[in-house]
DNA sequence: CTGAAAGCGCTTACAG
DNA sequence: CTGAAAGCGCTTACAG
């Protein structure tokens, strides 16, 4: 057995009340014993167990962050994020991987609930009144990245999807193209599907440029969801001279099925994608895209939850800025 | 306040004594207190606090997973392996990223002590002795995984490195390759670094094929590293007809840098990687690789840390089983 | 400056 | 079948 403080007030010759006292650098001791205090605890090995504190205290210094797949690379930056600001201030973060399963999720929510979580985060899915009441049912602080909501004292960090969707295919408008293809998300996912769609086809009409269903297909930003997607749109007329993919793993994958058909990028079509993962700059041409601040998401959604912990008090939404990231898969079709 | 075991007792008219053998499925009630007692938790929307949980039964059903880096896909493969059985045992995973600093994973190492988690998971890092000392001292099993060490009782589950990188080697040989260069990872890494240039170097000894010092570079097994090595590679004669990369990032990286200096792939010169994560199969053209089982290895990890929690006893290693996967980097070069 | 005692929310002998 | 009581390892009034 590890050393409890009974232990430690027992060889240091005090009562437990003052070996927590010193732990906990309250005041109340004398200097003497003070160093008496520390001495056996070092003697010892001695460390607190944060069970029994988190039992009193009703803090478990633990944070948690749901995901609903923790393998890809958005995920992955976005905890690193999370887990910096976490052990910045302390504090442990358990992940949960919902695999996009309701009752899964609900499961974790429950286990978060009995574990005592002092907080979580709510990255990438859409929230379900049933995750909403669970969460409502736990009076514990959350936030949101990269998804939204309309209830309240549940704020959220993401940046404008519809208008970084205008403004990638803006930037194809400005370089010339004029028939321009998306291969959009999960078709009614509310908040990275629809608004990307909504982007892309108000630029289109700000432009007074065409815009044809057939031009549209969708996947579930994945990969291989995209190259399926891909596949799709190649059966159809190519009468456009660029895409623009809602993730970046689509627009990889477009690159991918198209050289497969032997068609150039570039070259032959233009590709911009969305989000700036790591992944961007490793392909070959590396992808023209939009960046989303993942890490810094993450980072800021952390601070966010830190401090209603803290305060108790709900915090406002931040929408974080992107930006163009200009690398090599846009002509230019201007003269 | 969310209620407690004493909420629903005084509810039901019963002691917290058989409130507590009803939810733990205990035998000493009969079905009618049953009953009433689980409409009452239910009524009450009643869910028991694990941390008291914890504080008696010394068991927190929480695991702890230490990575240097949890935003590269190698972890992020593992990590998800791991969450899936421990989600599968009804255990939480908490996740730490050292970022390969040994004050922070000793602090780490603190922490989990004091929050009890039921045991580790260690991966891609070496063993170091402080490390080791300090798990010892918190008494809880501890797994490795894609790492190894000849301490006792620290079971781990990777690949033969040494084997994997002869085979990969010896690939590119059967396809005609005389002239092999290689990207190693850090150099002195005992775990990932040497023996993958070992195995090269064995393979090259074993056909009777040169070797020479000029054509090894060494990076840390991420994309950037990768690049710059690369570039430091390029400066040499490129007397070469394929290089063995021991990580697919660093392979990726090849293939970006050979792009910009108009060198094909595998046309000029043919690629193999090693990991086979998602990456490989995302860039074109598709990179031949040395397969990991990064997810199996993940789930075998937890697995075999459950069952050392749950006995107590020391379990076996495990050899993850390698495989060349072919895609298009590699040409043929018989006639 | 210091300690005895109550209590956090549970589980588990023990006694009936 | 059931409850009173001790105890897990701490913190925190309260009293001195």
């Amino acid at each position: 057995m590890n050393p409890t403080i009974k232990d430690v007030a027992r060889q240091a010759q005090v009562s437990i009340a003052t070996v927590s006292r010193v732990l906990n650098n309250l005041t109340g001791y004398s200097e003497e014993t003070k160093v008496k205090v520390l001495q056996v605890i070092k003697e010892m090995g001695y460390q607190p167990n944060a069970i029994a504190r988190g039992l009193i205290n009703k803090r478990t210094q633990t944070l948690a962050v749901i995901f609903p797949c923790v393998s890809n690379s958005f995920s992955a930056e976005v905890l690193h994020g999370i887990e910096e600001v976490a052990h910045r201030h302390q504090h442990s973060v358990i992940v949960c991987n919902t695999s996009d399963d309701g009752k899964r999720t609900l499961n974790y929510l429950q286990v978060l609930r009995e574990k005592q979580v002092d907080g979580i985060i709510f990255a990438s899915e859409v929230l379900q009144d049933s995750y909403y009441e669970a969460l409502q049912a736990m009076k514990v602080p959350v936030v949101l990245i990269a998804t939204e909501t309309d209830k309240p004292h549940i704020p959220y960090v993401k940046v404008n999807d519809k208008q970084a969707s205008y403004d990638a295919v803006n930037y194809l408008i400005t370089h010339g193209h004029r028939h321009i293809a998306m291969m959009g998300g999960t078709k009614d996912d509310l908040v990275a599907g629809v608004p990307r769609v909504e982007g892309y086809k108000q630029a289109l009409a700000d432009h007074h440029l065409p815009y044809r269903e057939e031009w549209i297909v969708h996947a579930d930003f994945q990969f291989d969801s995209g190259c399926t997607a891909m596949e799709q749109l190649l059966t159809r007329p190519r009468d456009y001279t660029a895409i623009f993919a809602a993730s970046d793993e689509m627009a990889v994958a477009i690159m991918t099925v198209a050289a497969k058909h032997g068609i150039r990028i570039p070259g032959d079509l233009s590709v911009i994608g969305y989000d700036n993962v790591k992944l961007a700059e490793m392909v070959v041409p590396p992808l023209t895209t939009v960046h989303q601040p993942l890490v810094e998401m993450g980072e800021m959604a952390c601070e966010k939850l830190l401090t209603m912990i803290q305060t108790g008090e709900t915090v406002d939404n931040t929408i974080a800025l992107h930006s163009i990231v200009e690398r090599k898969t846009v002509s230019d079709l201007r003269d």
